[in-house]
DNA sequence: TGAAATGTTGGGGCG
DNA sequence: ACGCCCCAACATTTC
């Protein structure tokens, strides 16, 4: 019998804190990623960003000894498989908490368990688990506070986070590993291919996440409290929601270098940081989440599906400001700062009375850091329908929020430039705006920029309306 | 991690 | 000086 292992990376594309590779130090080992397919799959952006993360992990492992292989398919099949050829008795991995993840490993696990091998899953990936953290009554949280009051709590001993091994020893009999030349079988860019620009914006990698946190700590922490609802700010969030999701940078890193940098934007950020914590602890608990209301009433709700407002929000052209800059910095970079995530999804959902599971779709293929559990918790709570989600009648008004928190026009003149010489009396409202500022702002409505697709007060009396259809409804 | 409608208050213009 | 009205400004309630 060998002491070889193998390592199966997930969504901790790392080496530092790495509580799977260090359960295995000393092995030789095999470091194998198998892309699988699956209703949830990553989408276009997050396939382009997980091309060049695993080319990072692939260099990265490579110089300490042990090359990467990179496989495609089933693992239930594939991972008892190398089991065999490698002869490793142990397969060490993150645990994961998506329903289609947990079905696969427990099915590979139970497969390896006949050839007298077993998966050992790791905390890689979150700083609570969810299956351990319960209520006082026992259950599963359903809203955040209480969750974030006790997480804190327990993670006053949290461990410090583990080093990066110097040198990995790779199994004799490794099959070839990944070849930086033969690339092939990583995740293909999204076709039409709109992802060529975001480089511009983000260094997928270990190395890439260690240097934004660093950046972040020494510009944005400080302020964080104050600019994070900034969109147009500077250092106003992280920017490490990408990094997170593929764990190029743990969570618990992030949570103690925080720490040890202090000031008054720590709480504000750690508690963010639970945020997703939440989402993963809702989701291990309601697998349904991605599809399905978590409140039953939601079942009847009378959404109207309408490709062409559907299409008008998805490409920033709803003749709203603060929703059009959002949809195009999304479709751009990738990524779209949070507070403008809220505006353009509640305006989808109330306004334009799409379902929530568009939007969500959208978000999954176009974001750098589609997680299934935060954008799934998060579209059910911007729709009224989640566990902790905000009341329905709670609608955002795109221009008072544009007003409120984007008051200079600097996120809008970005993203939708064309606007960019409008004054800042009229520049989240342009509809409204007098003919002679239009005209001077070289604005034509419907030909420079788009008449809106929706009128605010109609768009909230139809959402009320549809809310009061359902009210109720759940004990029938 | 709302917005709009409605209610209340108080200063100031005015007859 | 006084009552009346208007209407910000703020508070409350309703959706």
């Amino acid at each position: 019998m060998s002491d070889a292992a193998i390592l199966w990376f997930r969504q901790d594309l790392r080496l530092a804190d790495h509580p799977a590779l260090a359960a295995v130090a000393g092995r030789p080992i095999l470091p194998v990623y198998v892309l699988e397919d699956g209703p949830w799959a990553p989408g276009g952006a997050a396939r382009w960003w997980l091309h060049h993360s695993l080319a990072a992990l692939g260099r990265d492992l490579a110089d300490r000894g042990a090359p990467l292989l990179l496989l495609r398919g089933d693992p239930r099949r594939l991972i008892p498989d190398l089991a065999a050829r490698t002869g490793a008795t142990e397969i060490h991995a993150g645990r994961r908490t998506e329903p289609a993840g947990r079905r696969c490993d427990a099915e590979t696990h139970a497969a390896l368990e006949s050839a007298g091998a077993s998966l050992v899953l790791h905390r890689t990936a979150l700083l609570h688990q969810p299956h351990q953290v319960r209520t006082g009554a026992g259950t599963p949280y359903g809203v955040y506070t209480p969750f974030s009051r006790n997480v804190f709590a327990l993670l006053e001993g949290l461990a410090p986070p583990l080093p990066a091994p110097e040198r990995i020893t790779a199994v004799a009999s490794a099959p070839e590993g990944l070849q930086l030349d033969a690339l092939d079988l990583l995740p293909r860019p999204p076709q039409p291919d709109w992802s060529a620009g975001f480089g511009e914006h983000w260094q997928p990698g270990e190395a890439g996440a260690a240097a934004r946190l660093a950046a972040f700590l020494e510009h944005g922490l400080a302020g964080y409290a104050d600019r994070r609802n900034d969109p147009g700010a500077t250092w106003g969030t992280s920017g490490l929601s990408p990094h997170l999701h593929l764990g190029e940078i743990s969570p618990r890193q992030a949570w103690h270098a925080a720490r040890e940098t202090g000031g008054q934007g720590l709480e504000t950020f750690l508690k963010e940081l639970l945020w997703r914590e939440f989402s993963h602890h809702l989701l291990w608990h309601r697998p349904e989440m991605p599809e399905t209301p978590l409140r039953t009433e939601f079942a009847g709700f009378p959404w109207q599906p309408d490709a062409a407002q559907l299409r008008a929000w998805q490409r920033g052209r709803t003749g709203y400001p603060i929703v059009d800059a959002g949809m195009r910095q999304l479709w751009q970079t990738g990524w779209m700062h949070n507070r403008v995530r809220m505006i353009t999804a509640s305006f989808l959902v109330k306004h334009l009375l799409q379902p929530w599971q568009a939007g969500e779709a959208w978000f999954w293929d176009t974001l750098v850091d589609a997680d299934l559990a935060a954008n799934a918790a998060s579209w059910q709570w911007v729709a009224g329908c989640g566990a902790d989600a905000a009341p329905y009648f709670r609608i955002f008004n795109p221009v008072l929020q544009g007003e409120k928190f984007d008051a200079a026009g600097r996120y809008v003149r970005r993203w939708c430039p064309e606007l960019a010489a409008l004054p800042d009396r009229w520049i989240h409202r342009p509809h409204e705006a007098p003919d002679i500022v239009l005209r001077g702002a070289g604005i034509a409505l419907g030909r420079d920029y788009p008449a809106p697709v929706v009128d605010l007060a109609a768009g909230r009396g139809r959402a009320l309306a549809a809310f009061a259809a359902i009210k109720g409804a759940a004990a029938a």
